[in-house]
RNA sequence: GCCGACGUAGCUCAAUGGUAGAGCAGCUGAUUCGUAAUCAGCAGGUUGUAGGUUCGAAUCCUAUCGUCGGCUCCA
């Protein structure tokens, strides 16, 4: 059923998409059209013509749009040979419809019409233009005819469309209230960091807030790296070139790599930890009774990436990653991936977070024997049904140096980013011959294991931030909270309680300004500090305080003991 | 990196070739007040940066840095 409805939302959708291509021939004869399909929220259309053009009239294309939708065209299928279809578009002058028609293999295919516009087009689509009554147009932005970084750059024009006014209005509406959660209007309003010019692109500053707020979610990584048998290891920020020689990263990564020059000497900041982690292996010989090390370090990388896929906290150029890697023997390898997943959903039922996770397999380019492959893929996919976990794959997704699990998580916008990834890697055992000695007394070669289990502190603090609104639970809260007094007259009892609650390790801080009650419950509200103790002359009297939660709660003549307890169970629960 | 849009006070925004302005925040003073904004005054800007056009530029042009939406990339 609502396979069926979504279907035919996406025929609308399509239909809608055909009307755009329509609307623009009449307004820009000269745009060549591309390709235009529904998609997750709506459709687009590609178009080559310059983009300047369509952004200054988006507004005419959709008030021609819906002229086409008064006409009431019928959308009519035709069957042709692919002979006359080629005339038709060769009259036209579509080279991009040409180019699409030479790759399909039937010799009939179908086009539709409505009025003077035709399209090769598979369909389905709605009766007529008629039917398309709410629709809108979103953004306009360059994309690649056929998604190829080398090929001409087409302008597409995003919209939407829905069958109700109701639906369409709540999309929009769905839309401006995530924009209030991103992280970066909120990262700002909450005071947690700032990226500057003055530093540069993608280089982010913590403030206090943002700072306690990553503090205390590197503690609760360390502790529980510690409770699973992992060892921590530091390794240095900048190291000569040749060690990235010889892990192949300057070969193939280079162009992402800060390098630089010291006299003669090449050095790298290092885009990743595993040499590192390496070289700490590699310190001495290993036998299997060692096995398996697991080696964690919050490490911090500088990664060279393009500037236009910057964002916020989500893609940035200095971040510092929950790194960890496991050098352990084949038979091993099941076991180790099932623990690691198990670690990645632990952490991300602790922050409540939704994911969804994608196993990706060997690619065109590889290295390492099919085999192995086939062994690495099979032992993820064997970890992943063992745990229950369901899983899309990716055939041919998998990095050059072996298969790789990795997690999603969504935005506010429901746009996806890798958080936790765990990658079987043949290649670096290899150019640094990593090896035990097995019970037989012979060198064998190590497996090693790349993982991540929240990714990176930025990338997860961005979309902490969008899935909380900004509104932590208590023990992730900067300011867990903050004492309000009525008049400036309670302001030494206010800094009593303080005491009291800061020396319990509770994050705290008083307002005792000389404003009235009102004004400082809405700073803290905006603030989404969960507990407000108010202090009035009443609670001063009794040495008892007054809670209001940030839901509006209000929690009367509590002990401050009591509440201090409270307090602290809810950061014990993490809740 | 590519396409398009954008960049004005700490923040949110106004000023379409003719003297840069408002609200909030800040500071000073008054007010001592009970659950989302008390009142008044003051201060705050080489309009991202660098060039250019013009009698005159926030406004037009060029370059550059940065931001936003996509595309591509994501060892």
């Amino acid at each position: 059923m609502e396979e069926k409805e979504n279907y035919s939302q996406d025929v609308l959708r399509h239909s809608a998409s055909h009307i755009m291509a329509q609307a623009v021939k009449r307004l820009f004869p000269q745009a060549k059209l591309g390709i235009g399909p529904p998609i997750r929220d709506g459709f687009y259309y590609d178009f080559d013509i310059d983009g300047e053009v369509l952004s200054h009239n988006l507004d005419r294309i959709e008030e021609e749009m819906r002229k086409i939708v008064r006409e009431d065209l019928p959308f009519e299928k035709e069957m042709v040979s692919k002979e006359k279809a080629r005339k038709i578009f060769e009259e036209r002058e579509e080279p991009y419809k040409l180019e699409l028609l030479e790759e399909i293999e039937d010799d009939e295919v179908s086009l539709y019409r409505q009025g003077e516009f035709v399209d090769l087009c598979r369909g389905p689509h709605v009766r007529s233009t008629g039917e398309v009554k709410f629709f809108r147009l979103l953004s306009l932005a360059g994309a690649y005819w056929r998604g190829k970084e080398g090929n001409p750059m087409l302008s597409r024009i995003y919209g939407t469309a829905f069958f109700k006014k109701e639906d369409l209005d709540s999309y929009l509406n769905r839309i401006e209230e995530a924009k209030k959660r991103d992280h970066r209007k909120l990262g700002k309003s909450l005071d947690l960091f700032s990226l500057s010019s003055e530093l540069g692109a993608g280089l982010v500053i913590y403030h206090p807030k943002g700072a306690i707020l990553r503090e205390i979610l590197e503690r609760f990584e360390k502790e529980e790296h510690l409770k699973r048998g992992y060892q921590p290891v530091i390794t240095p920020h900048i190291s000569r070139a040749h060690l990235w020689k010889q892990s192949g990263h300057l070969d193939y990564y280079r162009e992402n790599m800060y390098v630089f020059s010291l006299g003669k000497e090449e050095y790298v900041v290092k885009p990743m930890n595993c040499p590192g982690h390496i070289l700490v292996y590699n310190s001495k010989i290993r036998s299997y009774r060692d096995l398996p090390l697991r080696y964690f370090e919050l490490g911090t990388v500088y990664r060279r990436e393009d500037s236009g896929v910057l964002h916020g906290l989500l893609r940035v150029r200095g971040f510092t990653q929950d790194d960890a890697h496991i050098f352990c023997m084949p038979s091993q390898l099941v076991d180790e991936v099932r623990e690691v997943l198990r670690f990645v959903l632990f952490m991300m039922k602790t922050f409540r977070l939704g994911y969804q996770m994608t196993l990706s397999t060997r690619p065109r380019k590889y290295i390492g024997s099919p085999e192995n492959w086939e062994r690495a893929t099979q032992a993820l996919t064997t970890a992943l049904e063992k745990e229950n976990i369901p899983f899309e794959v990716a055939q041919g997704e998998g990095a050059f140096y072996g298969p790789k699990i990795d997690v999603q998580m969504e935005d506010a916008l429901g746009r996806l980013w890798q958080g936790p990834t765990i990658q079987v890697d043949f290649n670096l055992p290899e150019r640094f011959d990593l090896t035990y000695i097995a019970p037989s007394g012979k060198k064998e070669r190590v497996v090693m294991i790349h993982r991540v289990v929240l990714g990176t502190m930025e990338r997860f603090i961005g979309i902490l931030i969008e899935h909380w609104g900004g509104a932590f639970p208590v023990w992730l809260s900067p300011v867990q909270v903050r004492i309000l007094t009525v008049t400036t007259k309670e302001s030494l009892f206010a800094w009593q309680v303080y005491q009291k609650m800061m020396s319990e390790g509770i994050r705290v801080e008083v307002d005792d300004d000389n404003a009235m009650l009102g004004y400082k419950v809405r700073q803290a509200q905006l603030e989404k500090i969960p507990y407000m103790v108010i202090i009035g002359p009443r609670e001063k009297e009794k040495e008892i305080i007054t809670v209001r939660t940030r839901d509006g709660e209000n929690l009367r003549g509590l002990e401050i003991s009591e509440f201090i307890e409270m307090v602290k169970t809810k950061i014990e629960d993490k809740s």
